[in-house]
DNA sequence: CGACCTGTTGAAATATATCAAACATGGTGG
DNA sequence: CCACCATGTTTGATATATTTCAACAGGTCG
């Protein structure tokens, strides 16, 4: 099941991935790129395997090349809650901490790209243009989290999963996604740990939204926009709620 | 009611307040402090005054000198959520972005010092090394904002009002505060948008935190800790709730 | 085929919200 | 000094959104 770890084959074609650090590598040069490259590693996990554990001393960081990963925070008791999915194109893991502040799972078969730390703080010292790219990360990043704690704090479930909706559609659009239907690559429970709901909440949630013509549902990951004014509009806290 | 942007004194124990951005300056001479000093200006806020709303050009950054500040976001309902609370010596608004995410309210009187956002710009291009601090102060908001989304997520009100007593113990602890008594400087109501709960909630919390002898009250804004084991594990959700 | 995982749906339980009243407190002005 | 008001707090009764518990349906995979 973990033959992951074991290929760690070194990537050809790992300019591309090096070249979608998020735009952090936007204003290298292509030989600087190439270096990059050489450095990293590409690796494939298994849908709910951990790419890193909270708490594991954060020696790599990652790009996601393909796939979707759950960043969460697990309690004692086994409650769980997500902090964010990160997308193809993401950069996962790399924190100025020690160690990782939060887990990350794949939700379904991921293809990464893992560079180390190490070298990735030497690149920062030798073009210091980047650390401007990665302060505007992270405030991106800041930014998101705080919506977010808009959401748990003050939102229903119904404006909580049509945000949901809404912010994944955005994403994939920013990936040169087009069209209406949304593949959501998460279970009921990973989206229910994302919202601080329960799995049975979500599912009634997407019946309901159904039932009213908001949307499709063509298996259950995979989901037709009917309405997207109504969802924009439960998304952002003025839906008329019937 | 608010003379205070009347009164924009020049301070001239400013090197105090510059030295205070939260370890931004630590790095900086002495002589590079006063400079900053003189481009700052000390201002006052009475409670419930605004020093910033959402969406205002980001024209200024902030440390507080005194006081306390909630930061919150509205929605067209009039539903609110705070983001956090910033005390003595933090930075606030300060952003990358062109306008401000969220608006700043004073939550008693403030004292405020006030530098514009260009000098501060300037300041960072001229000594590099402050960009370090600052990715270090984003890192640890960041990592604070996740921790608010765990508990809004997966706590329950008891434990989500017996971490924000925790963390606000700490938050001053670190400003040399010691003993058992804790002056919250906020309303229900502002405990609440910060939980994402109601104040009427928070209230029923606290006396039973007072019922079950964990905490006493010495009127409303004075808790004193009385069982600060049981409140700690009640707050990374270990707590047994009886 | 049976085991298993994910999803759906129902009925009951419960934590929290909502609505409402009474109680303190501090300031203000007569 | 007192009456008065605004603001914040506490507490109670009730309502409700969401959880919990439970059963079942549809895939998939060995």
């Amino acid at each position: 099941m973990s033959m992951a770890k074991t290929q760690p084959a070194i990537a050809r074609d790992c300019a591309h991935c090096a070249s979608r650090l998020v735009g952090l590598c936007s204003p290298l040069t292509p030989d600087v790129l190439s270096e990059v490259a050489e450095q990293a590693t590409h690796l494939h996990y298994a849908a709910r395997e951990a790419v890193f554990l909270q708490g594991d001393p954060a020696r790599h960081a990652f790009t996601l090349i393909e796939g979707a990963v759950r960043l969460s925070r697990l309690l004692p008791d086994g409650r769980r809650a997500a902090i964010g999915f990160r997308l193809a194109g993401d950069l996962v893991g790399f924190t100025p901490a020690q160690e990782y502040p939060f887990s990350a799972e794949a939700m379904g078969p991921v293809t990464i790209c893992r560079i180390e730390r190490r070298r990735l703080d030497a690149l920062f010292e030798r073009h210091p243009v980047m650390k401007q790219s990665l302060l505007d990360l992270f405030t991106r990043e800041l930014a998101a989290t705080q919506d977010h704690v808009m959401a748990l704090g003050r939102f229903t479930a119904e404006e909580r999963v049509a945000g949901f909706l809404v912010s994944l559609a955005e994403a994939q659009r920013r990936r040169g996604w087009h069209g209406k239907v949304l593949d959501l690559m998460a279970t009921r429970g990973d989206i229910a740990d994302l919202l601080g709901l329960t799995l049975e909440t979500v599912s009634r949630v997407f019946s309901a939204f159904k039932r009213r013509g908001l949307i499709a549902l063509h298996g259950p990951q995979s989901v037709e926009f009917l309405d997207s004014v109504m969802l924009q509009e439960l998304a952002v806290g003025e839906g008329c709620a019937d």
